[in-house]
DNA sequence: GCTTGACCTGGAGCGCGCTACAGGTCCGAG
DNA sequence: CTCGGACCTGTAGCGCGCTCCAGGTCAAGC
């Protein structure tokens, strides 16, 4: 079978049990398909969509942005309404990124100060 | 006298009357000198120093880095170590740069399939 | 003097994003 | 068949960064 424990999803993706769990409850991901006992089985799509979610996450944005990305991405909003949506989103970002670049360029200041 | 009311400093830096007591606590910012009555007077210089904190607060720096990022401009330390401190959490940055360049490219290639 | 409102301190409370734990179930190795 | 470990659910706890509140003090206007 091509599908993945638990314990071998976390260690592919690098995300904990317990967050993995978290993320299925919160309805970032899944919900994972089980087995005849109950345990779950990944496979690589969901692998994959972990990762999505992780980058997303390392970018900072929270867990209530994410469900709203996974509401668009699953849900019958035409078309033009999701690009709406990820630029607004996109358009967050940058500002983040700027707000990055600003804090970089005291730093920049200082390091040349000192240096 | 050139200082501000703790309402004015508020005004000033965007940041809120409580946030800017909790910044002092925490040793961000100050300690603000005080009127006779026990008030707060801010000067320009402490309105400088929060625009400081405040961008590296949206530059998604914990307070724990804030802190230190302080000591260091205050401290004693030999400047090669100050150098290296800022340098360190320069690379720390640009990582977040990186994360946020990783996730807006998701969204642009989502944008590209819906656009 | 009296009122009113901005300010003070100390401490409790909150939302977020996990993280840990208790108590039970499943299942492969021996 | 038994054992042990990975897994299950549900719930409690934690650290962060504020935010709010109680109960009191200071000071400008009437």
């Amino acid at each position: 079978m091509d599908t993945l424990t638990p314990a071998a999803a976390a260690d592919r993706t690098g995300v904990s049990l317990e967050t993995l769990r978290y993320y299925e409850r919160e309805g970032l991901i899944g919900p994972i398909r089980r087995s005849p006992g109950g345990r779950r089985e990944y496979t690589e799509d969901d692998v994959f969509w972990i990762g999505l979610v992780t980058c997303f996450r390392e970018a900072g944005l929270g867990i209530a942005d994410l469900r709203g990305f996974v509401a668009l991405l699953r849900a019958e909003h035409p078309a033009q309404d999701r690009v709406a949506f990820l630029r607004e989103r996109r358009a967050a970002l940058e500002e983040r990124v700027a707000a990055l670049h600003r804090a970089i360029g005291v730093l920049d200041e200082k390091i040349a100060y000192y240096g």
